[in-house]
DNA sequence: ATTCCTGCAAAGCTTTTGCAGCGCG
DNA sequence: CGCGCTGCAAAAGCTTTGCAGGAAT
């Protein structure tokens, strides 16, 4: 078995655990945003996972977006220069870059002087949240 | 004359220089961000600026924002956990702290130790945005 | 005269909410 | 049976656009 596939099972398990009802629909959501590193926003995902659901709404989509980030399995990325919120499975703290040629988010793998901050002026740090914006390597 | 002033004239002179035109509106604006530093919305700023000019209309406080965002005398922050975007006239790179039960965001003077970074990657950089997220010290 | 700006209204988009029906335990 | 989920439709909320009148050069 994959690490991924034990990826999926983990969330599922959370879900359970939470008492959030794992429906197939849920499981096609979770499984896209596993296998598709893509960073999608909620009517990307809507639009692929139509593919296999033709009658899902996106209704459930936010209901399901909502649901996996209330039990910490996904987070929300608001980096976007459109007024559009992105998706994300990975958990590992980690750094984004935008770009504002292709509109794409890449993620990048660099170390921050500030993960081991525990606040900050006096204020409480729950969580650190960094990314750069410019021009990909495939658009230069 | 103060250095609040300068930076108003500024921002007032780059305005005349890109070809924009000034207007009373514009001003009343831009010395709004300047004389408070509270990262508004543009109905925050459109509330306030209705105080000197009732008449005024909030697509021309979202026109007279984008105006200034394309010169480069303000920056729109996009961290807020309800989908609003909020705007600052801060120009030297610096981080934020968002207290997730006040909403409110707040200056953090600290060391950015990517701000030396012209690439990551591969990527040209032109940007680096970082922020905390958490329980401000008024909040805790 | 030309060009740009204002302000009103309408439209656009993403996201949220309400609700009837359904399904699983 | 009860509870939660789905999906449709409508609503909500922020932002953008279209347009007529007006100001400035």
């Amino acid at each position: 078995m994959s690490r991924k596939m034990n990826k999926i099972n983990e969330i599922i398990l959370n879900l359970k655990e939470k008492g959030v009802k794992v429906t197939p629909q849920r499981v096609a959501i979770i499984d896209f945003l596993e296998k598709n590193k893509i960073h999608p926003t909620a009517d990307e995902i809507y639009e692929n996972v139509s593919k296999t659901f033709p009658s899902i709404s996106l209704a459930t989509i936010y209901n399901t977006l909502e649901k996996l980030e209330e039990i910490g399995a996904i987070t929300k990325i608001k980096i976007s220069d459109e007024n559009k919120v992105n998706y994300e499975a990975i958990l590992e703290p980690h750094h984004h870059f935008y770009c504002r040629k292709c509109k794409k988010i890449f993620d990048i793998d660099i170390k921050c002087s500030f993960s081991i901050l525990k606040e900050v002026e006096g204020n409480k740090i729950e969580e650190i949240h960094g990314y750069f914006k410019g021009i990909c390597k495939n658009c230069l």
